[in-house]
DNA sequence: ATGTTC
C-alpha cells in the first residue's frame, strides 16, 4: 500500500497518516509539507520509517516530520520522536551518527560592500585557517584529561581557555552545555578519534559560509537578533565529528543487544532503544551529552579560528563578530510540553530538526526572551539561508520544534553522476560565490540540485506557525571538506 | 555524518 497516497490533509501545509494504515502505529504520522514539498517526498523510505517511528515504546503524540525530510538511519531525517519519561525509548538512531550536529550564525560589523571582489581571497583565507575534510585533525593539542573537561563541560572549557568571549556563552543552546554529561561512557576509542580534531569541520554538508543579509522580514526582531540589512554574516555547519560518530556506533550495538531483555521489539533494528531509565538508556544519554559538549566547543573553536582570521583579512576595518545564536540539529533532550492539556516531561528526539522555543519559554536566553529564539536554518550551497524566530504555536504543536535545512532529494551518489562541478563552480562563480572545497566529491554532492527548494521549505514552517521568517541571507564564499 | 566496508 502506498503511504502518500494515504495522508490525509489537515491545512494547506500539514497532512497526517493515521493509525489504521499500518498495525502497531501507536500515534499518527505528522507530515509538515505543501502540496509543492509532497510532490517531492515518499520517494525514498522515509514515510515507511515514520510508521515505525509512531511503534516506538512511549511515543507520544506523533511522530514528527518537517518538509526537509528524507530517509536517514532507521528514523528519517528531519523527524521528531518525543517519549514518555522516564521509562520510554531512548534511541541512538533517533539522533543520527553526527551528534549535535549544528549551525552558528555570527553577524559582523561589514558590509557586503567591504568583501566586493575580495571573495575568492576570503575564501582562501579562511580555508587556510579552519581544517576540513575526512577525518582531518586541527591544531588544538589536547591531553586527555583536557578532552574529558571538553566533554564535561563544553564551552565553558572554551572560555576559560580564550576561544570563546563571555557574551557568547549566554547565546548557545544550553549555554552550550548539557550538564548530564559523563565522559566515562564515551569509549576510548572514540576518545581517540576526537582528541585532535576539536576546531575542524569535517565534511559532508559540513561548511563554513560567508553570507550577507539580503532581506529583513520582522524588522523589530532582527534588530534584537542584531541583523542589519546588507551586512556580512557567518554561518558555521558542522558536529561531533570522529567522536560523535563512534559515541553513536557504541551505543547502536549496544540498544541491540540488550533491548530483549526489556521486552522491546521494533519494526527495524536501526530503532533499537531501551528505556530512557534503564542503565544502556542513561549512559548512552550522558555519552550524548558529552559528544553534544564537544560539537559546540568545536563550533567555538572554529569560531575562534574565523575571529583571528576576519580580524587580519579586514585589517584596520571594525572586525568583531558577534554570535547571533548557536542551535542544535540533532540531539535528545528531556523537556516539558503540555499533551491534550496535561503538562508531560518527555524525552524529545530532534534528529535533523531545529528547536524553535518562542517568546517567554523559560529556556530562552534573556535576551532573546520578548522574541522567541533564533532559529537558524542553512540552504543547500549557492542558496539562501534563514534567520526564524521560535513561536510558541510550535510548544503546542511539533514539541517546540522546526526544520533544519533545505533537506536533500537526490541521494549522494545521485549527485555524483548528474553533477558537472566545474560548470557548477563557473556558474555560482558568475553570482560571486566563491567556493574553496578539499575534494569534488564535497562539492558535487552539496550541488543545489541535490537538495529541495529552501524558499520553500521555509514557507511552509513559517505558514504553519512553527517558526516566523526574521531574515535572508546570501552566499559569498563557502569553505568545505 | 563517518579514518565513507571497525
Amino acid at each position: 500500500m502506498n503511504l502518500k497516497n494515504q495522508l490525509v490533509k489537515k491545512s494547506d501545509y500539514l497532512w497526517e497518516l493515521p493509525t489504521h494504515v499500518k498495525k502497531g502505529m501507536k500515534v499518527p504520522v505528522q507530515v509538515y509539507a505543501s502540496k509543492k514539498i509532497l510532490e517531492e517526498i515518499g520517494g525514498d523510505k522515509s514515510l515507511e520509517q515514520l510508521t515505525n517511528v509512531a511503534m516506538l515504546p512511549g511515543i507520544t503524540k506523533a511522530s514528527i516530520v518537517m518538509p526537509d525530510v528524507h530517509e536517514g538511519y532507521g528514523f528519517p531525517i528531519g523527524g521528531i520522536a518525543a517519549t514518555s519519561w522516564p521509562d520510554g525509548g531512548i534511541s541512538p538512531g533517533g539522533i543520527g551518527y553526527d551528534i549535535n550536529c549544528g549551525v552558528r550564525l555570527l553577524a559582523s560589523h561589514l558590509k557586503r560592500e567591504d568583501l566586493l571582489r575580495r571573495g575568492e581571497d576570503l575564501a582562501k583565507a579562511l580555508y587556510a585557517q579552519v581544517p576540513s575534510g575526512v577525518g582531518k585533525g586541527g591544531n588544538i593539542l589536547l591531553s586527555e584529561k583536557e578532552l574529558d573537561e571538553v566533554l564535561r563541560r563544553g564551552v565553558q572549557w572554551a572560555l576559560e581557555k580564550g576561544y570563546a568571549v563571555p557574551e557568547d556563552i549566554a547565546k548557545i543552546e544550553s549555554q552550550g552545555q548539557l550538564d548530564n554529561s559523563d565522559p566515562q561512557f564515551v569509549s576510548e576509542y572514540a576518545k581517540r578519534r576526537g582528541i585532535d580534531q576539536l576546531g575542524t569541520i569535517g565534511s559532508g554538508n559540513h561548511f563554513v559560509e560567508v553570507s550577507y543579509i539580503d532581506e529583513i522580514y520582522d524588522e523589530e526582531i532582527a534588530a534584537t537578533f542584531g541583523l542589519k540589512l546588507g551586512r556580512l554574516t557567518v554561518l558555521i555547519h558542522t558536529g561531533s565529528r570522529g567522536l560523535g560518530h563512534q559515541v553513536a556506533s557504541d551505543y547502536m550495538k549496544v540498544m541491540v543487544a540488550s533491548m530483549g531483555k526489556y521486552g522491546i521489539s521494533v519494526p527495524d533494528r536501526e530503532l533499537a532503544c531501551v528505556p530512557f531509565n534503564s542503565q544502556e538508556g542513561q549512559e548512552y544519554f550522558k555519552a550524548m551529552a558529552a559528544a553534544a559538549n564537544y560539537a559546540w566547543c568545536n563550533r567555538q573553536v572554529i569560531t575562534w579560528e574565523i575571529r583571528n582570521a576576519w580580524e587580519e583579512f579586514f585589517k584596520g576595518k571594525n572586525t568583531q563578530l558577534d554570535l547571533v545564536y548557536d542551535v542544535a540539529h540533532n540531539i535528545a533532550k528531556v523537556e516539558d510540553h503540555v499533551v491534550n492539556g496535561e503538562k508531560k516531561k518527555l524525552i524529545v528526539h530532534r534528529k535533523g530538526s531545529t528547536r524553535s522555543f518562542g517568546p517567554g519559554h523559560p529556556e530562552v536566553t534573556d535576551c532573546y526572551k520578548q522574541t522567541g529564539q533564533p532559529v537558524i536554518i542553512p540552504g543547500s550551497m549557492g542558496t539562501a539561508s534563514y534567520v526564524m524566530a521560535g513561536t510558541a504555536h510550535a510548544m503546542e504543536e511539533s514539541f517546540g520544534s522546526t526544520c533544519h535545512g533545505a533537506g536533500r532529494r537526490m541521494s549522494r551518489r545521485a549527485a555524483q553522476r548528474s553533477v558537472n562541478i566545474h560548470e557548477l563552480e563557473k556558474e555560482l562563480a558568475g553570482r560571486n560565490i566563491f567556493v574553496r572545497a578539499g575534494s569534488r566529491s564535497g562539492v558535487s554532492e552539496e550541488a543545489p540540485i541535490a537538495y529541495k527548494d529552501i524558499d520553500e521549505v521555509i514557507e511552509v514552517v513559517h505558514q504553519a506557525g512553527i517558526a516566523k521568517k526574521v531574515a535572508r541571507l546570501r552566499p559569498m564564499a563557502v569553505i568545505k571538506g
